[in-house]
DNA sequence: AAGTGGTCTAGACCACATT
DNA sequence: ATGTGGTCTAGACCACTTA
């Protein structure tokens, strides 16, 4: 209990996990706290706002304080850029360009990326490797319209991310992380078999409005992204 | 910009974005920005914080803060429970249990949870349904060295998750997700094929250093986790 | 030794949702 | 109308880290 909001913070999730305080009750208001801890009303505030942050109560004016009947779980993926990751566990990391082509959107892009009928994008396919083994291979778009100097860099020795993390800034972004069956491309650069089940992350960004790029990130087989919390 | 903090989060994020403030540059501190921006350093300082919190930024003790280099990337994700999710949505859920057994753990189950030797787990193994439609499977082993009641629990009105929520707190969670290939029982289960690619995430839990339980939860093919950042 | 962020306080006013 | 959380202030002291 080094500090007195971290100590409140642990002392509420105790009564709660405890049940002292039950699921759908009601908490004591920020101020009889503040009083029973001996302690300023803000130091109360800033630890039942983590404990709201953290989704196990939640929080309205006038309303009050009320345990969550669900705590909400929720676990927080940090998303490594991929060389980080690998030179991380001590690998040797390597890079190569696959395919670079310029191209009119397929339908489906343009959908979700809502392109201009006469946007060009910039269709990129890369593989990265550790320690010279197959790790991830990706797919990926640059909208030209909102990023036209694409067209003239150099993705032989960079790999698109890295450039677009100097590059651009993004605002917005939507992730999701499914299952993909390897196909002949996918089995032949990865080093697995047809069919083989693979780990896919998918990213869209956008800025202010604009869609920057879309990605598809198929892992090599039986990674794992993992997280405590 | 309706409360102050706000305001100056948006503030130094446009500055870090347009480069105002460049990748590992100095931030002016706490004081003077207070002054800059008329507001009090405790204004400032919870700014600071939450941009500190979000990964744009760095910040030590006496070196000051710091654009991060590379912007941390990170989603959040809310684990939800298969029931709401699918009621969420305003499907019919149905759930069913297809196996249940009290068995030795086998050892790779055994050092995961870290285990004693003459602990028993319940094994067991569930369906999830959304309007008929095979939806999740899920197979899971509880400890009952930590939990023996789960030995009396009745599993086949309820399912072990809801039951768990209700029944032990946690404090400690590990979680990853993976893609796996669907085998014979997979396939049946969730009405797939063979070697289909599903998505897979894996979940164990701890109460006070004490393993809980371990859970496999597979989604019907294509199943996709998403969220926005 | 000194500068920076981290935390805390006491008090204030406000916004919101319930009553 | 009223109670509760949300935010802000001015000032203070402390903890950590670098110089």
């Amino acid at each position: 209990m080094r500090t007195a909001f971290r100590g409140l913070k642990e002392e509420i999730r105790t009564r709660i996990v405890e049940g002292v305080w039950a699921p759908g009750e009601l908490v004591p208001n920020e101020v009889d706290l503040a009083v029973e801890f001996k302690c300023a009303r803000a130091t109360v505030n800033r630890a039942m706002r983590e404990l709201a942050e953290e989704g196990l109560i939640e929080r309205k004016r006038k309303a009050g304080t009320r345990v969550r009947t669900a705590p909400l779980r929720q676990a927080r993926f940090t998303i490594p850029v991929v060389r980080k990751e690998i030179e991380a566990r001590g690998a040797e990391y390597r890079y190569a360009l696959v395919r670079r082509e310029i191209m009119q959107p397929p339908d489906w892009l343009r959908a979700r990326l809502n392109l201009a009928q006469d946007d060009e994008v910039l269709h990129l396919t890369c593989m990265h490797y550790a320690e010279g083994n197959p790790y991830q291979f990706e797919i990926r778009w640059i909208n030209l319209g909102a990023l036209p100097k694409a067209k003239d860099a150099d993705f032989s020795k960079v790999g698109p991310n890295e450039w677009l993390i100097a590059e651009v800034p993004f605002s917005d972004a939507e992730i999701s992380f499914s299952a993909t069956s390897a196909d002949e491309d996918l089995s032949q650069q990865l080093g697995c078999a047809r069919g083989d089940a693979l780990f896919m992350a998918e990213r869209s960004t956008w800025w202010q409005g604009q869609a920057i790029t879309y990605v598809r990130l198929v892992f090599q087989r039986g990674h794992r992204m993992t997280t405590r919390y």
